[in-house]
DNA sequence: GATGAATGAGTATTCATTCAT
DNA sequence: CATGAATGAATACTCATTCAT
């Protein structure tokens, strides 16, 4: 047996790290995060709990890491449209995308949804991701000049837009708002619903689209 | 000095125990029910952490007496129309009185979504409750048959009627999906938007209520 | 209603003293003197908390004062015989009393076996009465000079001339120790059968007493 | 350096349990299992409060473990003859080793009383062993037909072939009471004499199986 | 005398984090 | 890298005792 290069190393290191992010977010979706206990993670993983501490400073630089992560991931579902110019068509594919996330990363939001729900959480965990978690929870913070980025900044531009399209009696920001409200009741239904039990998933897309496009 | 009557020691239990209950739902509500110590609500509270224990016996069950309080003092609220059965106008005036309860209550519902949040915590807390706060929760269950009681139930009954006024191609599930949707949304967003920065509230409203009558 | 003369309200007290001593012996005999609360024997003895400290100074001292209230009850089985010296038929006499007060004074024995059971316990409360106790404790420690005092002083007394009954081969303080240990065997026996449930109760005092008389 | 081996880490285990164990017996036996805190027993034992729970579940967990222990290392003492079965020659031996269990096992048998004194605790703690301890507890109830394994039916046994010996005048259930009550008041001689000062321990034994041979 | 609200010191238990090996 | 023993600060809960009324 040759030892293993440097690289090796790494690989294997990014992928324990991986596993223990996975382990621990869906213990702490399901659980919460205060409730779930470092052993507990360890143990699901498979390692001791020491090592766990070989891989992130503490339990809570671990919830970072896996926001950090998910948050980044969830950037790549809309690589493709850097510029945050949305067509018709474009917002069409951008809202089932975005539905289509809340789906895929069921645990991330169910983790997302229960620290909004705490204040005190919410100023220590989710301050530097707010940018792009705003979509949850900002509403019509944008009109009032706060740092709002990324896809929260697309979609309010398409609403700036459609006054263009519409005409000068249209209120972009009122409609945003109830475009808002219904991707968080959409987002409420279906990230807590379970997979499989998704009764009208496909035509409340629709239904959406249809309203706000 | 002669004892205080029964009735005084009634008043002062019953004062005291609405004083502690009004604190600690501010608490659970702000910095979330398993960080909120037994501490931070006696000493906001003004009295011993021993005291509390007089009061109620666990700090779970402080938490079940704020529930059961607060789902009292909903549903009265409703108490005018209890046969259930809503005409169109009362539909409106219903779906008002829903809306002013998430602004009326909005720490009990910052509590109760935060709870909702976590399977383990909804299984253990919010079973006996789960009939009255099922708007939230419930979606579509009834159609499948599932005991619904109260508010959902008159909601679906209401959609259900609907059918006969606008002819069988209308899927009543669907709309009481679609409107189910927006009240969560509404819900989400205006529960935890601070008081006097309520944009839209109204507007929002009449667009729902315009939207499902 | 003419007020209550001074005689009244003292009697009115011992009534209510003795009552929480009934109620509290009880309760300590078979739960524990630890685990009984002060609550608890107020409650089922129809007063207050506060009351009970306005005849008890502490949950110490009403165990003390029980302690020395049955002490000095069986004493007074023992009246007749003051000057300590027993006949033959005045042990038979004797030891039936013994075995009564065991059956008689149940709670009591409970009581006093488990706080001998525990040597702080021992050292804290029963030094003052373990002349009167040390029946059940001391073995033949009166060999060793200590102060044995009362029942335990007339029963060594006896077994000492029955020396010259016998002859110079009989050794007293075996003969003790053996009837001590049969004493022993047999309050830990009916100290905790069930009333009425007391098989052989009869025949193991004639057989003791024809042991060791 | 590379982490212990599994074996390392089992016997550390095993051996700070068993430090746990031995310095918890002896302060349960001498203060009282209730008045005895964690702390004192960590203390005592050199260790952190928190070390306690690493290898007991509870306070409670930790005095069942400790009772299984003793009774595991008692039934050990018997282990040569597990028929069951007792000469009269195996009667002696018998005798004498459950005597010198009293003594050897000291502690143990004061937390066992202390127990047995209670109720309340009786049922909690003891339900599972009372197989085992109930040569201090049965008496005859094996008369009626409860369960009664282990010792206690091995010396009840004995009594009943000695019918056989003796004749049908003979009542082995009221010697065997008998027999048992000796054996109560020997063990709580001698259980609570100092080690050392066991004045007539021999004799005694000698005694009472001359009586019940 | 009488009440029970109020206190506070104490106790079992949990858990993130450290560290020797 | 890896382990899990060890720590200690925090936390829910208990209960004898006090005290205003």
């Amino acid at each position: 047996m040759s030892p293993r290069t440097p690289q090796q190393y790494q690989e294997i290191r990014e992928e324990k790290k991986a596993l223990i992010m996975d382990v621990a977010l869906l213990h702490f979706a399901r659980e919460g995060y205060f409730r779930t206990t470092i052993e507990q993670i360890a143990g699901k993983a498979g390692i001791s709990k020491g090592l766990m501490y070989n891989y992130f400073d503490s339990k809570e630089s671990l919830l970072s890491a896996i926001i950090t992560r998910s948050v980044s991931e969830i950037g790549s579902y809309f690589d493709i449209n850097k510029d945050g110019f949305l067509t018709e068509d474009e917002f069409d594919f951008f809202v089932r995308r975005i539905a289509l996330i809340f789906r895929e990363k069921r645990s991330f939001w169910q983790l997302i949804f229960q620290l909004l729900m705490q204040e005190e959480v919410r100023e220590q965990f989710l301050k530097p991701f707010l940018g792009s978690v705003s979509l949850i929870r900002v509403g019509t913070e944008h009109k009032e000049g706060l740092l709002v980025s990324g896809i929260m900044k697309t979609i309010s531009d398409y609403f700036l837009r459609k006054k263009e399209r519409i005409g000068p009696a249209y209120d972009p920001f009122f409609d945003l708002n109830m475009f808002i409200i219904s991707l968080k009741g959409f987002a409420l239904t279906y990230v807590y619903s379970d997979k499989g039990d998704e009764l009208y998933y496909e035509e409340t897309i629709n239904r959406i689209i249809e309203l706000y496009k």
